[in-house]
DNA sequence: ACACACATGTAATTGGTTACATGATTTC
DNA sequence: GAAATCATGTAACCAATTACATGTGTGT
């Protein structure tokens, strides 16, 4: 409890790249962290009040872009504090929920295709993901290497494709175990239900 | 929402071993999904009481051990079947919150041996963790090929087996990169601290 | 004129953890 | 008789998503 965790991300990317609507702040997130994190807009725009609040970022009206309504906000040096504080304190890793590997998990209670069409999704999102990770890794190596931030945020990059990987190759071994499984299922089926063909030698 | 994914692993688990009381339910649930899912008894009791009211399990006084205070649980036909349909529909994965990659994403505004002690807590962790896997795969293997779930159980073990081991060879290459770094950063401290020794040949 | 992206926000609801409280039974 | 484990529960609190509501600017 109370760890604001929504506080920390909006500040870390704040202090990577100031003067950011929340609107933008969450593309960003998107767009960097975003196969290892998301926010959602109800969790930033109070978040950024509160912020402002506790003197840990600053609104500005803005500086080329004057559009109504547009608000961007920076983190103060106190915030950018905070952040080094928060960033080493000892990580914690909450309690893992993994719906698909429950789902399979419980895979004897239902017919072998529901398991594979679940690891056939998994597989589909796993190769999107790990091809979207590759381009930005392609992306970045280019003209993002001169941001003295590049080595870290390449680190999680592997990160996300090594994992990928190791997905992809599981699945592979996965499927071949089911369909083989279903197969079997199958031709027990058809022999009982089947009626043995007379001699036709 | 309303996804109420508590109640499908308490009927899941109640399914494969009947007549658990809440606290063994929590136990059964840590040593076998609890790589991947995790309950707390603040959940689990209103969630039984929830479901014996809807009439997916249903409480019984107690087979043998009649101990003041217990009270077994088993499912119901009517639980079995919502729980094979909530199998069939496909999975969710719920957005992603990393917080030992958000850490390290920001890994440049702190010093790199912050960096560095995340890893190797999260090494440690991964090590331990690979290794009751590993030790549970062997015990599985022994005494639970009889169980017809056995096959998924090993399947789910097995991813775990691979997230890890690709987690940890990913850490390696990692904590090179940063005690180089590191190593970069002292040198320049002393190139510049350092007075340069005079002559001394 | 229309659609799309930009931009901000709130209310309702839930899902969940944590901490607290209590007591029985077993084991040493 | 003390400690550990078994066993059940509740209250407080929080973090978060979703859905709703509203409006501006840009491009076609």
């Amino acid at each position: 409890m109370e760890r604001k965790q929504s506080s920390f991300v909006i500040l870390g990317i704040l202090a990577i790249h100031p003067n950011q609507t929340g609107y933008e702040i969450r593309k960003t997130i998107e767009q960097s962290v975003g196969f290892f994190w998301g926010e959602s807009y109800g969790q930033i725009y109070p978040t950024l009040k509160r912020l402002v609040a506790d003197g840990l970022i600053v609104a500005s009206v803005s500086g080329s872009n004057t559009r109504a309504g547009r608000q961007e906000y920076s983190t103060t040096p106190d915030g950018e504090l905070r952040l080094q504080e928060w960033i080493a304190v000892p990580y914690r890793d909450d309690p893992p929920r993994n719906e698909f590997l429950l789902k399979l998990f419980f895979g004897n209670d239902v017919a072998p295709s529901v398991s594979i069409s679940h690891i056939r999704r998994f597989q589909e999102k796993n190769r999107s993901m790990l091809m979207m990770l590759l381009e930005l890794e392609r992306q970045s190596s280019g003209h993002g290497s001169q941001f003295p931030g590049f080595p870290f945020w390449m680190m999680t990059l592997k990160f996300g494709v090594s994992q990928l990987n190791a997905s992809l190759e599981w699945s592979e071994a996965a499927l071949k175990m089911l369909t083989e499984m279903e197969a079997r299922q199958d031709s027990s089926l058809r022999a009982t239900e089947a009626v043995p063909p007379s001699g036709d030698s």
